[in-house]
RNA sequence: GGCCUCGUCAUCUAGUGGUUUAGGAUACAUGGUUCUCAACCAUGUCACACGGGUUCGAAUCCCGUCGAGGCCA
């Protein structure tokens, strides 16, 4: 193609431009991701532009919500919005919202007026509508006739002076569109069967396809990366392009995300928006990894990749054509291998948003505690205070731990964790202090009621052996393995123990368990749950 | 309805005329490990939409059919 732009490396500039109508959604993020990809791989720039044409839906709460969502990705933009400080809405190529760009508008819908390239058109609804009606009675696309591209000057001047509603509209070639989308090939459109569009509601108002052609000219974007779903509008945008004397970009068009039943995902399919995601306690490298993923892959079995190794070996080249469908059951999979790959330290930092939430504990500062000021507090919460550490109380028992102890319980628990939110009912128990479960899962296959008691009274009398201070994992395996070997059946112990700390069918083991929980707690729960044995 | 795009396991995909009895990953199933769950390891089930060509040879090139989606309304 003789237009189109030629590029040097250096200047290659890429865009993604949401509009603030709605949460920031897997696709836009999909689209940001590959743009931004793009423009590290080329050392471009990657252009944010808040497209809020839509002055009725837009709301700062979405804008808000997609700055943040892109930055928790870590999908940083070179240029445009920066949401800490508005007064940097501006660029090196101007204001990075369409609103704040009334005058430059002015001055290219004037040009194509002044032209000839567009013309006023004062038709009304019903008179839209029954043209659109009659072309699709004979079988044709919708479009506009043409009717007001022969008014003349004094007419449409006369008809503005009395106030009629019109809009602004393109004189659409007759003519074949051709162009090489960098995913796609060579794509061929007829642009006789678009007809006369709308470009602008009125001379500083342009609509959509205007308004982006503008943009990107105006912010010298080298390279249109965007979902499939905007395939239809580039004839429209190049036409306008050659009327307005602009380079065209380079296209490409990215597959779309679908659902299940492979229509485009939406709000149907449930979670589209990535702050639900982060609220579910997913990884933003998971996302990413995911993301890249649906319509990418680097062409050997590697599966796992940052985003810097992302920057390494993306190209628009190996992006696919057909559409992908978003597959939750893949994400919950990378989610729970990057969980796994991060530090129990982080992981746990994570966590305890999820914790707190739950209602199992709090933060505990050095305003609101000791919980009683004048009162004499233990040796041990004590020693705590004396520590750096973050402390926390757990509700229930009002006793104050440290930030160590949660750890020790979301470490042991994180290779089962694939989102973070279900840290809090894999680890309830920690933070009851008396658990709540059917007797009928104490019993270890065929157990006997009497065998159960007895497996019970033995964990009692062994664990009571064992001193406080000596009270760890290791100790507790060695005191009781040899005990549950000589039942022949190791479950016949360890079922009723992990069963009486825990009140659950799955959980870590008791081993491990048992020293978190301390030698009180681990002894208080096996007579509880002798208790409830004994309970008809 | 018109235009455009797409079509390899359930899902994401490798594959660009012979190295392919179509490879990997997830999911699923089975087994191992194990008190349970998870993790891990091993094994297994499952795909070139269909029909014509071109060619010694096609998942790969061409044509058609069918199917799916997107956009406009």
């Amino acid at each position: 193609m003789s237009d189109s732009l030629k590029i040097k490396k250096n200047q290659i500039r890429v865009r993604i431009a949401p509009s603030p109508t709605g949460y920031l959604h897997i696709g836009t993020a999909r689209s940001a991701l590959f743009n931004f990809l793009f423009a590290r791989k080329h050392k471009g720039k990657f252009i944010l532009r808040i497209e809020d044409t839509d002055q009725e839906r837009s709301k700062p709460e979405y804008e808000r919500d997609i700055l943040e969502g892109l930055k928790w990705l870590g999908l940083e933009w070179d240029e445009g919005p920066i949401i800490e400080d508005r007064s940097r809405y501006r660029g090196e190529y101007g204001p990075y919202r369409q609103s704040e760009r009334k005058k430059i508008y002015e001055k290219y819908i004037k040009k194509l007026l002044e032209e000839g390239k567009a013309y006023y058109c004062f038709c009304s609804k019903e008179e839209l509508e029954a043209q659109k009606q009659y072309f699709i009675s004979i079988g044709q696309p919708p479009r506009y006739s043409g009717k007001c591209r022969g008014l003349s000057k004094k007419e449409v001047e006369k008809f503005l002076r009395e106030g009629r509603p019109a809009i602004i509209r393109f004189k659409t070639p007759s003519q074949k569109v051709v162009f090489t989308d960098i995913i796609r090939g060579r794509i061929e459109f007829d642009a006789s069967l678009i007809g006369d569009f709308s470009i602008a509601k009125d001379i500083t108002t342009p609509l959509y396809n205007l308004a982006v052609v503008i943009d990107d000219f105006e912010m010298k974007i080298s390279h249109v990366i965007r979902g499939e779903d905007h395939l239809p509008n580039t004839p429209k945008q190049i036409l306008l392009q050659k009327a307005l004397g602009f380079p065209s970009p380079q296209w490409a068009h990215l597959p779309l995300i679908l659902g299940p039943d492979r229509s485009k995902l939406s709000k149907r399919h449930g979670a589209v928006a990535i702050h639900e995601y982060r609220k579910e306690g997913y990884l933003p490298e998971a996302l990413i990894n995911m993301m890249a993923f649906l319509g990418w892959n680097p062409g050997t079995e590697r599966e796992v990749y940052s985003l810097a190794s992302l920057i390494k070996d993306f190209s628009l080249e190996r992006c696919q054509k057909s559409g992908a469908i978003f597959n939750i059951k893949r994400l919950n999979w990378i989610n729970g291998f990057y969980i796994r790959q991060r530090s129990p330290e982080k992981i746990t930092e994570m966590c305890i948003p999820y914790l707190i939430e739950a209602g199992f504990i709090e933060e505990v500062t050095e305003k609101n505690d000791p919980q009683n000021p004048g009162s004499e507090s233990n040796p041990q919460e004590l020693r705590l205070f004396e520590s750096k550490k973050r402390k926390f109380r757990i509700k229930k028992t009002q006793e104050i731990v440290d930030i160590d102890w949660i750890t020790k319980i979301v470490a042991i628990y994180q290779e089962r964790l694939k989102k973070l939110s279900e840290i809090s009912e894999l680890t309830d128990f920690f933070f009851e202090d008396k658990i709540k479960f059917n007797k009928e899962l104490l019993r270890w296959k065929e157990m006997t009621e009497q065998e159960i008691e007895k497996s019970l009274t033995l964990l009692e009398n062994l664990l009571s052996e064992i001193e406080d201070s000596e009270f760890t994992e290791e100790n507790i395996k060695a005191k009781l393995m040899p005990e549950a070997e000589k039942l022949k059946d190791r479950g016949k112990l360890l079922w009723p123990f992990r069963v009486a700390l825990t009140g659950k069918k799955a959980s870590a083991g008791p081993f491990e368990i048992a020293s978190i929980l301390g030698k009180e707690k681990t002894l208080k729960r096996i007579r509880e749950a002798k208790e409830l044995l004994q309970s008809k």
